[in-house]
DNA sequence: TAAAAGATGATAAAAGTTATCCTTCAATAA
DNA sequence: TTATTGAAGGATAACTTTTATCATCTTTTA
């Protein structure tokens, strides 16, 4: 059992290109055996109880690498400085996975049609919030 | 005309029930006038030169004034920490706009149908990530 | 197995945000 | 209009989250 998951996760590396250590793997392990979206303090707690020697900064260097190896993916593109709408019209955004760049487009124009607006578990509707990830223009080109 | 946007200016926090200070007229009027989503520090840097004395607290302070009033809005629920997707499956959120409960649901229950791959400006999609906002069976109750 | 490259840990520093506390201002009622 | 009172502003400390630095240790690979 250990065996396997550590071939795997050996196997996963090498796809990558990342190398193996002793901590990859058990935030990996971790990470994955987690539910939900926690925190990277919360993450912390939980490998430190299987390697009480860690430093939260490899915590942090490591779910920056998962992230850009594409072993795991970001919730959302937007945690850094708080920011507020000021287009008041009804809006999604189209945001650039390679700059960043961040614009707006209208309801019609992004052509999305939400259906229900009672969801599983009770859900009630408000709105919906789209972020289209994909390349802008400029980025394409280049 | 700086006399009809003074008079709009009053009504507005009339409406919202909140004091007309100078400093909050200045505010509403540069974030109005600031294309995109601009950072408490761009806005900051934007007030300044037209209220020089103004301190960082106060346009922090009124920026979440202006989000409680629902003058403005705040452009995405996720601005805490980083977080991770560990659900690999294409999914999108629930956002409970009360207790910021998250709740992975799937695309095809989501019922959500993404028509275009290419959009406005020529941005191309790569994937959609939508946030439902609204409220969890609980608050609903509440 | 040794050298080179990369990773870790401890910690300082940066960035973003909130709290504190005193001063000043706006709303309201006389 | 002015006095009173509660709210708001300003300065700054503190807190939270994240990144950078650097010496040491571990993987990789030749």
């Amino acid at each position: 059992m250990q065996q396997t998951t550590t071939t795997s996760f050996r196997k996963l590396c090498a796809e990558h290109g990342i190398a193996v250590t002793h901590q990859r793997q058990v935030l990996y392990e971790v990470m994955h055996g987690m539910e939900g979206h926690p925190s990277p303090e919360e993450v912390y707690a939980k490998v430190k109880k299987k390697v009480p020697a860690i430093s939260l900064a490899t915590v942090y260097k490591n779910i920056h690498l998962f992230v850009e190896s594409g072993i795991f993916r970001k919730m959302s593109m937007h945690h850094g400085s708080v920011r507020v709408e000021m287009n008041s019209e009804a809006h999604h955004h189209m945001v650039c996975s390679r700059c960043k760049a961040i614009t707006d487009i209208g309801e019609e124009e992004l052509g999305l049609a939400p259906s229900r607006n009672k969801l599983p578990g009770g859900f009630l509707v408000e709105r919906y919030s789209v972020d289209v990830i994909g390349l802008c223009e400029k980025c394409q080109q280049a």
